[in-house]
DNA sequence: CTGGGAGTTAAAGTGCACTCGAGGTCAAGT
DNA sequence: ACTTGACCTCGAGTGCACTTTAACTCCCAG
């Protein structure tokens, strides 16, 4: 299998999938005359790693889990990213409360209304506070 | 105010006061002997752009926001930002249920239990599946 | 007069997950 | 022989929200 066909397969672009390789979260591919040639097993290989991004692993933690973590050990791991994953979904969340009450609120003057909702929610200004989420679409 | 008794007040660095400063999302500051001076004002308007940055806007948007849709235009940004954040909360919900399987299924080798996921769950290959969603906590 | 602590600027660096571009190679088809 | 298309490598670029660094300036206390 070339390249190009694995990634019509997979949905990967070429690139991300040589990327994938110079990254080691998948073994690096047999060459004939300098072209990358894949088998069955490479598919499976980049359906685990696909598993795991959507799991919400980052590559780097994805190359942990494929290169030093075989046998039992990725468990701890996968709690620790769903304990990760909940709190982002509860920082989701606030976000969309912000958002229903700025919405739901009659003021035309979003400083104002900002302030209503500040009094409203308690929300001060806290020192310290870096927490933040992206919203990558 | 000096920009370190605002640092201090507001919990952001004095870079990131500058930063916003340089980006527009709060007026230029005046100056004494080449010193930004700030009065409540300034905490007032640092306190909008928080509310927006914790609703999830990005801070592009927020120079939308406080620059150009002063009076009620802002509503219609609100209501497609909340679309993007339920949706990123769906995402992050999707991920959860993939961890949650992981962990609860009995296998010890991650590839193996990844394929058995993916049986269950029948989530296969998508061509085009460019979502992805960041957790910076 | 000296030292220290706060402030200033512009430019470069960070992390993530890729993508893009330049310049080159290779095999098959016309 | 020549073109086409797919592939190769390497380095640089992208977007976001800042941070860091270098090289200064300014004011005050001792």
């Amino acid at each position: 299998m070339t390249i190009g066909e694995l990634s019509r397969m997979t949905g990967l672009s070429a690139s991300a999938i040589r990327y994938y390789e110079a990254q080691r979260l998948i073994p690096i591919a047999a060459r004939r005359s300098g072209r990358r040639v894949f088998d069955g097993r490479a598919l499976e290989q980049i359906a685990v790693v696909r598993l795991a991004r959507d799991a919400g692993f980052t590559l780097a933690e994805i190359r942990q889990l494929v290169n030093e973590f075989g046998k039992n050990r990725w468990r701890p791991l996968a709690e620790r990213k769903l304990a990760e994953v909940r709190g982002a979904a509860l920082r989701l969340r606030k976000m969309a409360r912000i958002l229903e009450s700025l919405i739901e609120c009659r003021c035309a003057d979003l400083e104002f209304c900002g302030r209503a909702i500040r009094h409203s929610c308690r929300e001060g200004i806290r020192k310290g506070d870096k927490k933040r989420e992206t919203l990558r679409p």
